[in-house]
RNA sequence: GUGCCCAUAGCUCAACUGGAUAGAGCAACGCCCUUCUAAGGCGUAGGUUGUAGGUUCGAUUCCUACUGGGCGCACCA
């Protein structure tokens, strides 16, 4: 419609340029948008506002003369001028109810497919080290995330979800080492365990697995272990070289394969209870991506080299260094140490040419917020590398804090107190936890109350939604009970009876959800979507109230039901797009 | 110290990406169940959009400087 308005502006433009009112190399950008106010019409348009300057007219003025060369259309009921030039547009009462046809036609395609773009995009999201279950902190990027790649999808553009797992570097070693550990800890030795070390119950777990599959084959003497081993922190030595020196220890005395059980031990347990969490919260990825492969294939050398070859890198004191700061980063970077090993950017480095090279024409990247610092120099070895760095993005997803009620929930990593994901799940449910994280701005704060994600009224959003929706499902049920049956053909031919002020409402609401699609999609702003599905609720709940359904007249009867079944197949769309179930009961 | 992000009703947040009188929900107050689920609806009240400038027909939105908060600034992952 929107569009169909602009068209026939265009066509007024073109009528107006003819007879010189202005220039024809005068080409605005022809703005139609809905409107706030219901005086305002359906929709308006601010053309004349924004060619008054170029065509040397006043505003009102122009706007009189293009309303007056609009071609005749039979979807337009009048114009107006309104304010300081605006052309308020009414649309008749067919075209509006029009969309409930489109919408019983075409089910959940309705609204779908409108980008425009079919460049392959690739989103990268959580990648949570597989050092530990998710916690709450993931659980935002995880909906967020998750929200944008569906909505994507939705509208058009080709998607992957990928999970970039960081099995590579130190943070792993000391996994496998507490793993370790633990397992010698079932044979009764008597280790103090390291303060850097992983202290979570899960390693107990995975511990007792390995000595149930291999007995005390890798059990090692308490001297042999320790020997030489400098003090850790609460002896007065640093936890870092403690630590380190104990996973040497460890690869020293169980030899390379021995070394593997433990460490694959500890991933595939991690990993597969990553996985499962984030199933059981409505996401699958197409493809779980090993860091570690990027070492082992070679593409971490390549990359180095190409950087090599093109003269951005340079040696300092042993070490290998990308000149990041030439594209605007705020220092050098290494990549690879003096002892030989390549960091942690190197692989961010090789991994971003590997998506490249996958054909993605727009990666991606979903981070928390603390992680803004490393824009600078994603997008420096982007250039470095020879891509467009449009074609990176990344979006910050900001912490949410846990309160209950007025409580804050403490929650720190050291105690190790925090919440995890699964727990958070487990408490308010996936359908309250998917919705409330893409409710807020991502890159905005946001309070995540358990108390009211929990609560069974209208204060909590989500099951508001679901309300009206299983209010409608209600009322297919109660229609059997009146032996009626819902004709929607009927239903469609007597659209023109829908002329309550709240059905207009709900109608002009459920022509809106395509454009919040779009936008939502293509901006990456789930948080559109979540709002627009509250205030169509409440438009229903509103309707609901005010005018009845199960009446006598058959046509008015199948006229509203017919409506409220759109509205019904609209909400499901979009709760589907999010994550969250859409119940036919309460 | 320096860079990035944020600041809107008492609270939690919106505002179609520069449009008309800045909107919802909580909390407060007043109504609506012999009628399809009151798990709901209707209404009242609540604002100098952090401060000061600037850009223009028009600014919550763009620019600059302040103020206050969050985060980053490793040869860590």
């Amino acid at each position: 419609m929107k569009q169909h308005i602009a068209d026939l502006i265009s066509a007024a433009l073109k009528t107006l340029s003819e007879n010189g009112i202005f220039s024809a190399d005068v080409q605005p950008d022809i703005m139609v948008e809905n409107t706030r106010d219901k005086s305002h019409g359906d929709f308006a348009s601010n053309v004349a506002l924004t060619l008054a300057k170029p065509a040397r007219r006043n505003p009102r003025e122009l706007a009189q003369l293009i309303t007056e060369a609009l071609p005749i259309s039979s979807t337009l009921e009048k114009t107006e001028i309104a304010g300081p030039g605006f052309i308020n547009f009414f649309v008749t009462q067919e075209s509006t109810t029009a969309v409930i046809e489109q919408i019983i036609a075409q089910k959940d395609q309705f609204g779908r497919g409108l980008a425009g773009s079919n460049e392959r995009t690739q989103v990268e999201f959580v990648s949570a080290n597989p050092t530990g279950p998710l916690h709450v902190g993931h659980g935002r990027g995880a909906a967020y995330g998750a929200a944008v790649a569906d909505l994507l999808e939705a509208a058009g553009v080709p998607v992957e979800r990928e999970y970039y797992v960081n099995d590579a570097g130190r943070q792993m070693n000391i996994l496998a080492t507490s793993v370790w550990l633990r397992y010698l800890e079932q044979f009764d030795t008597a280790i103090t365990f390291p303060s850097n070390g992983y202290k979570g119950d899960y390693i107990l777990d995975i511990a007792a697995s390995v000595a149930d599959a291999h007995g005390d084959l890798y059990n090692r003497s308490l001297d042999d272990v320790m020997r030489d081993i400098p003090a850790d922190e609460p002896q007065g030595g640093d936890k870092d070289s403690h630590i380190d020196a104990l996973t040497e220890r460890a690869q020293e005395l169980l030899s390379a394969e021995g070394y593997a059980i433990f460490f694959n031990a500890a991933l595939d347990s991690i990993l597969s209870d990553i996985r499962d969490d984030l199933s059981e919260f409505g996401i699958t990825y197409q493809k779980w991506f090993s860091e570690l492969s990027l070492n082992t294939n070679g593409d971490v050398d390549s990359a180095i080299n190409i950087l090599q070859e093109k003269g951005y890198l340079f040696e300092e004191e042993g070490n290998l260094w990308f000149r990041s700061t030439d594209f605007g980063d705020d220092k050098d970077r290494v990549v690879r140490r003096a002892n030989g090993l390549t960091t942690y950017f190197a692989s961010d480095i090789a991994y971003l040419k590997n998506k490249f090279e996958r054909g993605f024409e727009k990666v991606l990247y979903i981070w928390g917020a603390d992680h803004h610092g490393y824009i600078a120099r994603m997008k420096a070895a982007c250039q470095a590398l020879g891509y467009d760095p449009e074609r990176l993005l990344v979006r910050l997803v900001q912490f949410a804090i846990l309160y209950r009620g007025e409580e804050r929930v403490q929650m720190s990593t050291r105690s190790g107190s925090f919440v995890t994901l699964r727990e958070l799940r487990e408490e308010v449910g996936k359908d309250a936890c998917r919705f409330f994280y893409v409710t807020r701005k991502a890159d905005q704060h946001m309070d995540f109350d358990l108390e009211l994600a929990k609560t069974e009224s209208k204060d909590n959003p989500i099951y508001y939604i679901q309300y009206a929706h299983a209010r409608v499902c209600s009322i297919h049920r109660k229609l059997a009970e009146h032996s009626w049956t819902w004709d929607c053909d009927a239903g469609l031919a007597h659209l023109n009876r829908l002329d309550t002020e709240y059905e207009k409402d709900l109608i002009t609401q459920l022509s809106k959800y395509p454009e919040i699609l779009t936008n939502a999609a293509v901006n990456y702003e789930p948080h559109l979507l979540a709002n627009y599905l509250k205030e169509l609720a409440n438009d229903f709940h509103s309707y609901y109230n005010a005018n009845k359904m199960l009446i006598d007249d058959a046509e008015l009867r199948n006229a509203r039901i017919t409506l409220s079944e759109a509205t019904r197949q609209i909400l499901n769309n979009g709760l589907t797009l999010l994550g969250v179930n859409s119940p036919e009961q309460m």
